[in-house]
DNA sequence: TGTGATGTTGAATG
DNA sequence: GCATTCAACATCAC
């Protein structure tokens, strides 16, 4: 589910729940998902901190910690927060749980296992470490437009890239090809300038809508993507032509054939 | 019952 | 070493 605007609606969500408060006693009930260290340790480490706040760069929400470490939550494709007082209102999918001092408990739900959840001590290097990108809403013309030199992916490829753009998934990406009227599968090497500055300027666009109006898919106005085209047989919302379903990038993709050209 | 899924990664390949 | 592709991850929903 989640990327970007969604991410940014989790942080909203956690730092309502979460700022300030107290970890009093965490829950594990599957530690899978977490990917640095065992249960009982991840347990420990967290015991008695306090939650100072939270940022977001790209698909991933880094907890700030008053001992300056951070928890970073990746949600993968399904990954939740659940906050909540009675014990009867914990998900099914529930994987572990932040039990604060207050009564309240923060649960993160997962039911694919597909979230990361590490403890870092170091966000930087970690950043550093997976070689993230800028967040889609900081992302600058010319350090885009610099990144994609060189490069012979698709267009898709180039903006599910975490490493050249951060924020960017599956459906947002093939709502930006649409907008461009480029085909996924065209060569980033094979488009022209203004093209590719087209580009920058509709995932800037689509991303600010996106984040300041749509926390979830199901509240996307009635022309976007998500009611209309990117559907089985959806209808081109422009009506420009026939909707088709393909895989670019090893990604299920949804173009408008006669309005998305393919440039290669 | 089989199939595909909104994400990332590490191995394999070029 | 870098760019790119692809299978694998684990489970659920349709």
């Amino acid at each position: 589910m989640p990327e970007l605007p969604e991410v940014h609606n989790f942080k909203q969500y956690f730092d309502a729940a979460a700022t300030n408060q107290v970890i009093d006693r965490v829950t594990v009930h599957d530690d899978k998902i977490i990917r640095n260290m065992s249960g009982p340790v991840f347990a420990d480490v967290l015991t008695g901190r306090k939650i100072t706040g939270s940022i977001r760069r790209g698909k991933y929400l880094f907890a700030q910690l008053d001992n300056g470490h951070d928890l970073l939550l990746h949600f993968g494709m399904n990954g939740d927060l659940n906050l909540y007082q009675d014990e009867s209102d914990r998900g099914r999918f529930e994987r572990f749980a932040l039990h604060f001092t207050d009564g309240n408990t923060l649960g993160f739900e997962d039911s694919r296992k597909f979230a990361r959840i590490l403890y870092l001590e170091d966000r930087l290097d970690y950043i550093e470490q997976i070689k993230l990108g800028p967040d889609a809403l900081e992302l600058e013309e010319a350090y885009f437009l610099q990144q994609l030199e060189g490069r012979k992916t698709t267009l898709k490829g180039i903006l599910l890239n975490q490493s050249v753009v951060a924020g960017l998934g599956n459906l947002y990406v093939d709502e930006i090809c649409y907008r461009t009227r480029l085909h996924p599968a065209s060569r980033v090497n094979a488009m022209t300038l203004e093209q590719k500055k087209l580009i920058y300027r509709e995932i800037l666009a689509v991303m600010q809508y996106a984040t300041e109006n749509a926390p979830y898919y199901r509240d996307y106005p009635e022309n976007w993507f998500w009611h209309t085209w990117r559907h089985e047989g959806g209808q081109d919302p422009e009506g420009e032509g026939e909707v088709k379903i393909t895989k670019v990038a090893g990604r299920t993709t949804y173009y408008v054939e006669g309005r998305q050209k393919l440039v290669e």
